[in-house]
This record gives structure tokens, C-alpha cells and sequence, in this order.
DNA sequence: GCGCCAATGCTACACTATAACAATCCGTCC
DNA sequence: GGACGGATTGTTATAGTGTAGCATTGGCGC
């Protein structure tokens, strides 16, 4: 249980249940689904949510390589590609990384506040935020789909 | 006026203007501040206001080749960071391109509407959503400085 | 066995961004 | 005039992020 970093992360907390309460949250979602998490794609999962901070593709795929020596750029990507595509995933955009989805099985874009000092980053459901947002692109008729929302700063613990 | 964009710009705009307000706006703004808005600086930025399309750094080059023959992606990353730094133009980090900012000189993240099918992208100034942003943010007392909004979809005239 | 499909292996490449150091330009101070 | 200093640009090389395209594997139904 090395780096961790969501706000309620600081705290100490069991992490390794969150890996598990993940992994088994997947686990359930594909098999309902019928899609396969498959071993590199559970693998990959589990290197995502190592930690609560995001995670480089190319930091997911030195950890992976660890376990499957043939994992290439592809290799990651189609996992996470996967994973996105599942809802287990999210990209954080403005740090072109991988964060686990703590409402797996909600569709949602996600809302993130991303700590630039410690970079834990925490993904927020808030659903004021969520109304302000169709509002915005309602007014210009816009049929918003995918919704980015990163918020950059300090976490309050890194703000003492 | 190849390609425009926003959702102002599909209807009929005299984009040559929106070109020469950005220029004039930035050259007020830089001298006012006292920084130099030097001829690489302000062809970058009448290159990204080009459209109401994010534009990317090497599209940027290519365009800004024509002009200084020695342009190398390290001319052209120090202009955008520049102009970023002066709030001239945004960077959309989902799509790794900049925007000419359409509220330059009044310090803001930005919020943007992205058309997936015809690259219009629209930056938008909601209040309420800011407000929102900051609930958001302080209901965990993180202290936000940056604010990447960029919401994707359809604008209204594609959706037709 | 054979065809099919999903997943993975594998090579190469495209796209995005920065490091590091040299050269230039210009205004100031002696 | 000449030395200095800061800002800008020139230049080469490299780091970081992401895909294309095709071969191979393995399970499953027929
Ligand atoms: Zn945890
Ligand atoms: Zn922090
Ligand atoms: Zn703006
Ligand atoms: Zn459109």
C-alpha cells in the first residue's frame, strides 16, 4: 500500500480493500455483461488502482511487464481502452492518466480534484455540479455526451 | 475564413473581425502589461484564431513554417505557452489543441462545448457553473485553481 | 476438422511535448 | 564605445503519449 491520495485517502484507510471492492465491483460488471475481464485487463485494473493518484499508460505498462514480459504500448492501451469503455476507468485528461472509477457500473463522466502537490486525486459525484453542466449546454442547444470536469489545486491536507 | 466553428460562428460572422479584435485585444493587453507580443507570438495567435476550431501545436507549425522557414516545435510550444500565460488562448486537454480565448484579459480557466462532428468548439462563460465548480471544490476544502471544463457532444447544428 | 470471433503478440510508426545549449538582440551601465 | 544582463529565438536531440496494421493464438459451435 505505497502511494494512495484521494482526500479520504490522507486518512488512513484499508487500501487494499479498495483494490478488492474494485476488483470484485469488475468482476460482477463484466460477468452480468458478458464481456470478459481477462487476465491482463484484471492486471491492469489492479496497477490503476494501486494508488489513488493517476497513473501513466507507461507506468501501468513497466508494472505490467513485471508479471507479462510480451506487454507492449498495445497491450496497455487495449486494456484501458477496455476499462474506459466498461466504466471501470477514467481518463484524467489534463494529466493524460488512468484513475479507477469509484461508481463503477453508474454511467458518468466523472468529476475530479486533482491535488498538484501530492497528486492524489479524488473523483467527486456532485450532483448541483451535474445540473449546472446540462444547463450550461442546454442553453446553446448543445447535446452535451462526454463531460471533462478537472479541478486542479490543493488538497487540504497540502494546503497546511 | 476557411474553418470556423463556435456556435456563433455557423451562422453567417464576418470572421475576419473576430481575427482582428483578438489581435488588437492581445496587443493592448501585452503592452499595457509590459511583455512583448513579438511577430512569432502574434502569428501564432492569428493562426489559432484561424477557426473556432481548437487547432494543434503542429498544425501550428505547418502554418507557421510558411512565414519563419526556422520555426521547430520548441518555437511554436513557447508562443502557446506565452499566450497561455498572458490568458490569450486556452489549451483543451482532451483534445490536445489551443482555442483562442474569447474573454482575454479577465482571468478564467474556461469552459468549452466541443461539436464531435464538426470540431466547432465554443467557449462558453457560465456563472452558475462556476458557482458550482466552487461548491464543489470547497465541500472537501480543496482549494481549486484550475478549472478544466470541456464538454463534448453535438452542437445544435449537427444534431440536426 | 473447420470456420469464426475475441483477444493478444508484435513491429513499426505517428503525434505531442520538452531538455539543453548556442546565438542573437537590445537596453543599461560604466 | 564596450561590457554586462535579460529576453527571445535558433538548433539538435530526445522524451512521452498513443495507433495502425497484420500475424498469431485459443475457445466455441458446427
Ligand atoms: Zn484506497
Ligand atoms: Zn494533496
Ligand atoms: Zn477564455
Ligand atoms: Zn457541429
Amino acid at each position: 500500500m505505497a502511494a494512495q491520495g484521494a482526500a479520504h485517502a490522507h486518512q488512513t484507510h484499508n487500501h487494499r480493500a479498495c483494490i478488492e471492492d474494485a476488483l470484485a465491483t469488475a468482476r460482477e460488471l463484466c460477468a452480468a455483461r458478458g464481456v470478459q475481464l481477462t487476465p491482463i485487463r484484471e492486471k491492469v485494473l489492479q496497477i490503476v488502482w494501486r494508488s489513488h493518484k493517476p497513473v501513466g499508460a507507461y507506468d501501468v505498462l513497466d508494472e505490467l511487464s513485471r508479471s507479462h514480459k510480451s506487454a507492449r504500448p498495445p497491450t496497455v492501451y487495449r486494456a484501458l481502452d477496455f476499462l474506459m469503455g466498461e466504466g471501470l476507468i477514467h481518463k484524467i485528461e489534463s494529466l493524460n492518466a488512468y484513475l479507477g472509477c469509484v461508481e463503477a457500473g453508474a454511467p458518468h463522466s466523472g468529476q475530479f480534484l486533482i491535488c498538484r502537490h501530492c497528486g492524489a486525486t479524488e473523483e467527486i459525484v456532485d450532483r448541483k455540479l451535474e445540473t449546472a453542466l446540462e444547463a450550461a449546454a442546454k442553453r446553446t442547444q448543445f447535446a452535451a455526451e462526454r463531460k471533462v470536469v478537472e479541478i486542479s489545486g490543493l488538497c487540504a491536507r497540502c494546503a497546511s
